[in-house]
DNA sequence: CTAAACGCGGACAATCATTATCCTCGTTAT
DNA sequence: ATAACGAGGATAATGATTGTCCGCGTTTAG
């Protein structure tokens, strides 16, 4: 049981597009050879995103991807749910039924409700984070120069 | 990302060890066979739950599996944590590193404390419930007669 | 004291979700 | 028109989980 690693890479390409200025795109091979992703696998990601509606993408040359909401509107939860999905963590495979030879229509399961509300306390941590708290973080004393470095780098390749 | 399956059917395997009266031990071929598991597979959950003292092992004929400690002091916690390891949800696969060009001993991630603390969260639910409690919900009205049915089945399969 | 029933442990194979690639298409700036 | 980009589907490679097999040590029964 393992967090995709796409959601931390997505988290990542979002903190980027943050970086854009209004109106502004990044195209998406920058961004996958940025985060030393795999340019194909990581179209994927952002189309996840996009259906999401957590960011927009712009067809056509000069296209690319930008936020589609303000940075405070994004948590980490957004991301988490636009790459996970909404599969939880936990479901029942109706053991119970077959112990206590239940009918299936009163199948049941112990474990549903207590596991229904961990993943609830899990997701609220998530929710609490937001695009634009993290970006506080990265231009903390120890980061600045690097991040300024990391903005510049989005300057050149960003489009429009 | 998805709990594996065995820490439900090891739940089971708990509760059904939950019904043996004391010193008497159930052989883990019928558990798996309750529990509609394969049963080569289902010795290597047992053997987990051997290794964290949830459960104890007699060899030898007429051996089997018992609990270890008193069913209050058994949470699911326990069980998934015998089960799954302690092996995090989420673990960085240092992105940040890259895109700062940190060296690597100052290596970081903006998410780590953030899912370490929605990991606590989650467990800390996990850790309220027990195998008493959840024992009691077995017998409540709607499953009573069924839950004795099943308790005369371990008795007759139990040896010692 | 031998055999049979059980748990232990490791090596190995099958299955399944995740990650990655490839190819074709629609859109838009030049 | 063409070149650069995103969209979407079919399909492989990878890796984790699940499942099997075989040989071993221990204990009870004959």
């Amino acid at each position: 049981m393992h967090m995709k690693t796409g959601v931390e890479q997505s988290v990542y390409a979002v903190l980027l597009l943050n970086m854009l200025p209004d109106k502004a795109v990044l195209p998406g091979e920058a961004i996958s050879q940025q985060l030393k992703a795999s340019p194909t696998y990581f179209r994927k990601l952002l189309r996840k995103l996009v259906s999401a509606d957590v960011i927009a993408s712009v067809p056509g040359v000069k296209g690319g991807f930008k936020l589609n909401k303000r940075p405070e509107a994004i948590t980490v939860y957004d991301i988490y749910l636009a790459i996970e999905g909404r599969q939880s963590l936990y479901s029942s495979s109706g053991i119970l039924g077959d112990l206590l030879e239940l009918e299936k229509e009163e199948s049941c399961c112990l474990l549903t409700d207590l596991m229904e509300e961990a993943e609830v306390a899990w997701k609220s941590v998530m929710k609490r984070e937001t695009i634009s708290s993290l970006a506080e973080k990265m231009n903390e004393q120890q980061f600045l120069l690097k991040t300024e470095a990391l903005q510049q780098w989005v300057q050149r390749k960003m489009v429009a």
